[in-house]
DNA sequence: TCTGGGGTCCTAGGACCC
DNA sequence: TCTGGGGTCCTAGGACCC
């Protein structure tokens, strides 16, 4: 089964402030860039994913849409409440992205007489205890859950819940045929594009398509993704979140910026949350990756975008040893006499920490105070707030910072950002 | 003034090994 | 006329997801 909440991020907006909940609202993506959240009244007004919202701002008007600026910490903390209360329901539980899960669900299902039974037991926990909306979807492989998921949110005939074990074949079968292809997990726009030349266009013209033969024209991919729409599971559930193999921090600045002490800063910022990160993970980076870019969307400008990796002597996750790494890399990149628009880092060759190979010259003691001083800073920041103990070069009034003109209070996770009642 | 951020997997091709 | 067979590792680029 996947559990998905609708519209997640304006959802979560609406939960503290009843006010947005018959109006039509969006959230932005970072630095109030574009739209990536739309309730239905949005939807229905035609303002599509990711539009710009420079380009809405007429059409705003005119209807009254309200934008908020994106508030990740709020949004974060609603989906860990989410998966408390999903994993209480069914531990069997994949958390796949920050407002979907993939549960499974067969046996646990009987307790509550039957899918749809629990599906409803679902959406009504949900609705009660954190008032988001969701729809439940159900079949036979990942591919189908995600598929009846589909149906259950554009559907209202199926009160958003929809498993599709419980329709009789030809039904499926219509559903299917009336579905576009491009709706289908896995299949992104390129491909959808693809198939139509081959005059595959609804979902049942592409399960109907022979897996070994796609398999040949467009990659083992498509072959799992048919066979998934045949009801032949592929995808296992993913229950433990295995560490990730890069990260990466960058953002957009809110204004151009020239200078190479803001570029600096900018770099000293996003190394020292990678490095967080990295740590929290338990992992080290053998190698910074660094990189810089004019705005791509100012044709009439002169462009520039270049980036540079750095091996690291001895793997580490070190804030500091990570930082020198990263500036050195900005020096070399850096080109005076352009408006830069966005810088950020990756770390990448990522091993974990408990079996790292040590070098011939390796100091134990150093590593050993480098650690505990990590461990230090990571819990200062962690108790007391992020930014508690920064980096010098991380800079301090920071004017390069990414715009957030309307972002709402971090309710749940700020003792001074509570809601108040009157 | 103005267009996000963070990931994964797969494939082809090159370089190299014996 | 005419130049093997079997493998690994790495990287860049393309596709996808939310």
């Amino acid at each position: 089964m996947l559990v998905d909440v609708n519209n997640f991020y304006v959802s979560c907006e609406r939960i503290f402030n009843p006010r947005l909940r018959d109006v039509p609202l969006l959230v932005l993506s970072n630095n109030d860039g574009c739209a990536v959240a739309r309730s239905n009244e949005v939807k229905a007004l035609g303002v599509k994913m990711g539009t710009p919202w420079f380009k809405i701002q007429d059409l705003a008007r005119q209807h009254g849409i309200i934008a908020y600026s994106s508030n990740y910490t709020l949004y974060a903390s609603m989906s860990d409440r989410a998966v408390t209360i999903l994993r209480d329901i069914c531990p069997d539980l994949e958390v796949y992205s920050i407002d979907e899960s993939f549960l499974r669900v067969e046996k646990i299902a009987l307790h509550y007489g039957g899918i749809e039974a629990m599906s409803h037991a679902i959406r009504d926990r949900m609705q009660r205890d954190l008032s988001l909306p969701v729809c439940c979807g159900c079949g036979p492989s990942k591919t189908l859950a995600k598929l009846a998921n589909h149906l259950a949110k554009k559907n209202p005939e199926f009160n958003g819940v929809c498993d599709l074990n419980s329709l009789s074949k030809s039904e499926r079968l219509r559903w299917m045929s009336r579905i576009d292809v491009g709706e289908v997990w896995g299949i992104g726009r390129r491909l959808a594009e693809r198939l139509r030349v081959l005059n595959i266009r609804t979902v049942l013209d592409l399960r109907r398509a022979d897996p070994k033969q796609m398999r040949a024209g467009f990659g083992v991919v498509m072959e799992r993704t048919i066979n998934e729409l045949r009801g032949v599971s592929c995808l296992s559930l993913e229950e433990v979140e295995p560490p990730r193999k890069q990260i990466i921090v960058s953002r957009s600045f809110g204004r151009p910026v020239k200078a190479l002490s803001e570029l600096r800063e900018s770099v000293s910022t996003y190394t020292a949350r990678a490095a967080e990160k990295l740590r929290a993970q338990a992992s080290i980076a053998a190698a910074v990756h660094v990189f810089i870019h004019t705005n791509p969307f100012k044709e009439n400008m002169p462009q520039y975008s270049a980036s540079k990796s750095i091996a690291l002597a001895n793997p580490s996750d070190d804030t500091r040893e990570l930082i020198a790494a990263a500036q050195h890399a900005l020096t070399a990149l850096y080109r005076p006499g352009y408006a830069y628009k966005k810088s950020g880092i990756m770390l990448i060759g990522l091993s974990d920490k408990s079996i790292q190979q040590r070098s011939l010259f390796d100091d134990e003691s150093q590593r050993s105070r480098s650690s505990q001083l990590m461990t230090a800073i990571d819990r200062l920041n962690r108790d007391y707030g992020r930014d508690t103990v920064t980096w010098g070069s991380a800079g301090i009034a920071r004017h390069w910072s990414m715009r957030a003109e309307n972002r709402s209070p971090r309710y749940t996770t700020r003792w001074s950002e509570l809601p108040i009642v009157h």
